[in-house]
DNA sequence: CTTATTTCAGATGAACTGAAATGC
DNA sequence: CGCATTTCAGTTTATCTGAAATAA
């Protein structure tokens, strides 16, 4: 009973000075529950939901390195190089070397990803409007401040910190 | 570029009508960021954030059965089932047969299960309040009531509804 | 008989570690 | 030379699928 954690004092929450499940649980349910809902959305296209998101970020920010996106996803330059390679494989992306910097594999949308975020779009619109059910526009706004000051206050900035230095 | 995705419109973002990343993308940064700083304070204890997240559930509700926790973290039974195995081998959990329905292994936290939550609590409360640094209570507890809006939209009371169906 | 729970056995994929090659 | 990025090779761990046993 997760959710009913979240949900009830419980008959034996017998911590002093706590009251309700912590934070930190309730942002971690909601994300479960998101994760699951985009990945059953997802299923058809073969994507996870975390190659999705990967797309959706190059769709805003093109020619990002494979170690950069790896840094801000909390994972390995080598975790991210397979699932970017998959993406590649695919055809959803292609990687060129950047010109200043010739280290650096730069990796851009192709069509093909541009369009499998176009087909995807409207029912992952749905999805956030599901989720935000019967909140204020006000209070949309207000959410949206506050998460971004959470992930913020944890080092969310991320560029250049080492700051994730052990395995996960 | 994640971050900076979250916190600039992006000179790439070519969609009309969305303003700024999604909603469903700010939680996974931000949950993406807790459970890295979860991970790396509970690694001296060997527990993974999921698995202490499981004791801490078992704490306010003791006698809970693995398919129950399964269905509430969506995840296979099975998944759960490894899960729990590996805590009762460390002796921070024990497992007895439900007296009413005897298909039933419930799991209850040991003696040794909540000395390793009081082991930890102090540090994730401190990393709970990292976190909400700079909102008011009155931020908070709107944050809370948002967050707990947007889980149940999900689906998130769960008990007792197929709704989660496919593989993930 | 149907359903829920648990367990067994095997397969798969996603992530990691360590080391090397490239280029600034 | 030191540092960042990428890649190669191998391993581990978590999760899943499918099937079977138990009990309501």
């Amino acid at each position: 009973m997760l959710t009913t954690a979240a949900t009830s004092a419980g008959p034996a929450a017998g911590q002093p000075g706590q009251a309700g499940p912590r934070m930190l649980y309730l942002v971690k349910q909601l994300e479960l529950a998101v994760r699951s809902h985009l990945d059953n959305l997802l299923r058809p296209s073969g994507l996870t939901a975390l190659q999705y998101t990967a797309l959706t970020v190059l769709e805003r920010h093109p020619d990002l390195s494979t170690a950069q996106l790896a840094r801000d996803s909390f994972v390995t330059a080598q975790s991210m190089a397979d699932m970017i390679t998959a993406l590649e494989v695919r055809g959803l992306i292609e990687r060129h070397r950047d010109r200043a910097d010739r280290r650096r594999l730069v990796v851009a949308l192709t069509a093909a990803g541009r369009e499998l975020l176009d087909q995807y779009r409207d029912q992952v619109d749905a999805l956030e409007q599901q989720m935000l059910a019967g909140l204020t526009k006000p209070q949309v706004a207000r959410l949206r401040r506050s998460l971004r000051t959470c992930h913020g206050n944890l080092g969310g900035r991320s560029r250049g910190l080492p700051e994730q230095v052990g395995p996960r």
